[in-house]
Order: C-alpha cells, then structure tokens, then sequence
DNA sequence: AGTCACCTGATT
DNA sequence: AATCAGGTGACT
C-alpha cells in the first residue's frame, strides 16, 4: 500500500520519535515477517540502539549501534510506529520492539506481506544495486528518466512499476502522473514520444512530492492507517467519475494484473 | 515478459 | 461465495 511518499513519512515520523532509543527486547508474533531469518537471530538486537532511520526507494533502513541494520519493507499493508506502551498494540502487531524507556516500536501489518531482516552494509548494498534512481534526487533528471524507459518496450505504466527502472512509484501514483502528462497507459515505454518526456519528468516529481508533504502533514497520530491522500487524486479509484481536465468518464483498464485508470480523452490508448 | 504466491479483511 | 486491494519475489 505505501508508495514512496507514505515511506517517506513513516520515516520521518520514526526519527522524530525514537531516534536514538535503544531496543530492550523484540517479540515477533509472525516468523513469517522476519522468514527466512529466525526469531532466535533477533535476540542479537537486545540493547542496541537505533541510531537513525532512512529510506531508499520504498524501502526503510534502520541503522544500529552494534554495525547492523534493520531492513524492513511495508509492502501493502504495514506500519512502522512508535506507542506509549505495548499494551496498546493494535489486533494486527506482527512484530514489535520494547524500548528501554518502556515505549515500544511497533510493526503493524494486516495481510503480513511486510518483512523485516537483520542486514550488514553488503547486504544493503546488494539492495540498492537494484533499484533504479530515486525520483525526488537531483540527479534524476529527464535525460535519466529517458534511460530509465529506453530498454522496455513494454507498456508504460507497468514499467513506471518497475523498481529498477525508477524506484519508489506504485500503483497509485503511475497513473496519477500519466494523467498529468496526457500520456496513454499502453504506449510503449519505449516509445514515449519525444514531446513527451519532460511532462511526464515534471508530472512524476510534482505528483510525489506534493504526496510527501502531505502524507507527512496527514499523520498525526501513530496507528493511523497509512493512506496515500485521497483529495488530490485525479483518476485512481475514479471509474467512471469526471476526468478534472475534460469531464469524460474515468476509465480502467488491467495491465500486468493492476488496475490503471486513466481519461479515455486525454490519454486515448 | 507474463503468472502466481504470499496473507487478511472489505466489498460485491 | 467470489472478487478486490496501494507490493514484490519466485516461478515458468
């Protein structure tokens, strides 16, 4: 379910609460979150302390005084946050964290698709090699967007999914941003039309950014579900309602097993 | 490159 | 009862 401003978020949000707390013990509810590591390795984290969260692409990294470092990813359903006690953790705590000053982290997962791993600095880097350019970077500019697509013929959309090619867009804002540049879902990624490469640079960068602010401005109280904002979205989730730009009914189409909607007008397939 | 599996709960 | 869900990795 997150996408990379909802990471983003949960990021910023864990830093500002438990930066620097130090993890008393771990209870993990589901092996399956931390599968193929065992719950027994988990022990090793017993007085470590959290120096600092980050993230790269959708994926959040934990790093840890003793040289390790926390992996964990969200997928569709899971939450990183902190509580007062973990008496107050919600049906749907799948693993979480005692701090030594009683608080305690909490990771929430309903269809428990989430992980969390124990991970050494090669380990990450084996991560990050195979994740595309981050979108929001400076470094990732239209001429790198353009690289990112050359290698694809494959629809558009789903290659926006791919995070090799740029890391950090889901399904929700891949449609969102070829809304914006009027660009057909199906068009080959390959041959993206010239005249249309900054739009959708733009698009891509103004769709995610405005989710961060307001991903990061919308939680305000830890255990709330994490949503990618809802007022703002042009199309996904709108079948059939008012295109914003021409009114023409919202459509929606499969394409690699996930909806895209689009405007049957602005973007003709 | 396409299909399926991993899970649970909400909706039809 | 069947279908759907914002993600990814392991298959064919």
């Amino acid at each position: 379910m997150p996408e990379l401003p909802e990471v983003d978020a949960v990021v910023r949000r864990f830093n500002q609460a438990a930066q620097n707390a130090t993890i008393h013990s771990v209870k993990i509810e589901r092996p399956g979150i931390v599968a193929p590591q065992l719950p027994a390795q988990f022990k090793a984290l017993h007085n470590t302390t959290i120096l600092a969260a980050r993230r790269r692409a959708k994926h959040i990294f934990l790093d840890l005084s003793n040289g390790l470092t926390l992996h964990i990813h969200l997928r569709m359903t899971g939450n990183l946050y902190v509580l007062p006690d973990y008496r107050f953790r919600p049906h749907s705590a799948r693993l979480w964290f005692r701090l030594t000053d009683n608080r305690v982290i909490i990771f929430e997962d309903q269809r428990a698709f989430g992980r969390i791993h124990i991970v050494t600095p090669a380990d990450i880097e084996d991560i990050e090699s195979k994740l595309g350019p981050e979108p929001l970077e400076p470094a990732f500019t239209p001429s790198v967007l353009k690289q990112s697509l050359a290698t694809t013929r494959s629809p558009i959309k789903p290659a926006l999914l791919d995070q090799a090619r740029i890391a950090g867009i889901g399904n929700i804002y891949a449609s969102e941003a070829l809304w914006h540049a009027k660009i057909p879902p199906t068009t080959p990624a390959n041959q993206l039309p010239a005249n249309k490469l900054k739009p959708l640079h733009t698009a891509i960068r103004k769709v995610l950014q405005h989710a961060v602010t307001s991903a990061y401005a919308a939680y305000t109280n830890p255990g709330d579900p994490i949503e990618s904002e809802s007022f703002g979205v042009a199309v996904y989730d709108r079948e059939g309602e008012p295109c914003l730009r021409c009114h023409t009914p919202i459509a929606r189409m499969v394409q690699a097993q996930r909806s895209t909607y689009f405007c049957p007008h602005c973007q003709p397939c």
